[in-house]
DNA sequence: TAGTGGTCTAGACCACTGT
DNA sequence: CAGTGGTCTAGACCACTAC
């Protein structure tokens, strides 16, 4: 591939020159994804800097998540993820009744194959968010259960759901397998029809535990869905908050004009 | 604030062990938002490491968002955005009806002063994205409106709205004040009556350009919301790429369980 | 002026990858 | 083994901020 040069009388700094000399390969398609960006050994020599300037660049587009460093092997730009849509009808009860989680049932229709792992299930007291919206008392305690959702062994998604207590006990919610169907299906044979949800949605940047457990690099953030389920009668019979990693998903929402 | 030490028989390198100490820090309220960290000097005397290690360690928090640097000044804990929480109802028609278009409507309501600039409006071939959408042909052209949204001052929003050309010619959507209760206004004038939207949400990194228009520091994703319209007949009669600035939004939607 | 972060140099040793 | 990125040192000069 074609390097420019470096332009001292630039107000940019030289390692900002490289980074959007090598921004630019990329964007024109010069650079195509997986491709191999120069060492920095090459860098070094064509632009005639230090080994750290060079690095200085390549750092710019790492926390920009256009590339991904692999070492002994190179820098490569980053391949395009795998992504996953998400409807906003992912949980209808007709697909709960094919004795699917949403997770499983998307997954198989997307034609990959799921897994579930790092299942706890615990009971204690609802930190304050959750609280709220489960409108609970601070000396209720709730069900709490967490596990991780992985596409082809890759994690891609966190989650933990809150459940009142009195709704939770003597049901298969407080196992670690909740059964065909999940959550929702047993919280319906419970007589908790379900009604609407609520979706809050952020983005941020992962703290170190999301990197390491969704195996994030570098300048890729999450997306954190805050989902609230309520039943016929108005109760909120659950809160989920959910941890994605962002590149791999799309989520779709119908909204009416009234 | 309390520093640790470093121990040089853990698997983690200086630098990561030292992050991780101030992560720790911010974590545990040791260090609250808007605090200073302690500066390099001081890092480099207390871990007795060399500069670019200290550097090292500030760049990982400066990476994942968590802290601010200001030349001159230090490096701070970074102060909560203020956030707009967005109702999926936010383009309901009785919000329209007061004259004002969204973004305008949902500020006033928050207290918070709004303003649009860089409107620009144009004429050409709809990308491939928007073209799907519109269900339009390659040879059609659309009217592309352009423009940015700020409270307060603070850029907080960049949106291009794409309008089939039939729809749009004739009307106020062609000029660059496009009217009390904006587009959607004047389509409806026009006799495309709203029925419903879709939109489609992801978040990532922001381009150079995105950064900078948007006042972006590093380790600060954004989010996207693709909306399409529909009128009454089931006919796209607009699509809207909006960018906004991740940590101030919170997007909520409600869904039906069906 | 002193303290801060921003940039740069010129080396060094290490761990990992592929041949 | 050579090539790659990962980490570290010990300096240097600069621009900006606050006093």
């Amino acid at each position: 591939m074609e390097l420019g040069s470096l332009d001292r009388s630039d107000d940019r700094p030289p390692y900002r020159q490289i980074a959007d000399q090598l921004r630019a390969a990329i964007d024109r398609g010069d650079l195509a994804a997986g491709d191999k960006l120069p060492s920095e050994a090459v860098l070094m020599g064509h632009y005639e800097v230090a080994r750290m300037t060079a690095r200085q660049a390549i750092q710019e587009l790492r926390s920009e998540g256009r590339v991904v460093a692999e070492q002994g092997r190179g820098v490569f730009v980053r391949l395009p993820a795998p992504v996953r849509r998400l409807a906003s009808d992912r949980f209808a009860r007709r697909h709960r009744d094919a004795g699917h989680g949403a997770f499983l049932a998307d997954a198989e229709k997307a034609g990959v194959t799921p897994t579930v792992d790092e299942i706890e299930v615990s009971r204690k007291p609802a930190p304050d968010a959750i609280r709220e919206r489960l409108k609970v008392d601070a000396t209720d305690e709730v069900v709490v259960r967490s596990r991780r959702y992985l596409a082809e062994g890759v994690p891609v998604e966190m989650a933990v759901s809150y459940i009142p207590a009195d709704l939770a006990e003597g049901t298969r919610i407080v196992e670690a397998d909740s059964g065909p169907g999940g959550i929702y299906a047993r919280l319906e044979e419970a007589g908790h029809l379900l009604d609407r949800f609520t979706e809050e949605i952020t983005a941020r940047m992962p703290t170190a535990d999301e990197r390491r457990r969704l195996r994030l690099g570098p300048g890729t953030p999450v997306l954190t869905v805050l989902r609230t389920a309520y039943d016929t009668d108005g109760r909120a019979v659950e809160v989920c908050d959910t941890v994605k990693a962002a590149l791999a998903y799309v989520l779709e929402y119908d909204v009416p004009a009234r």
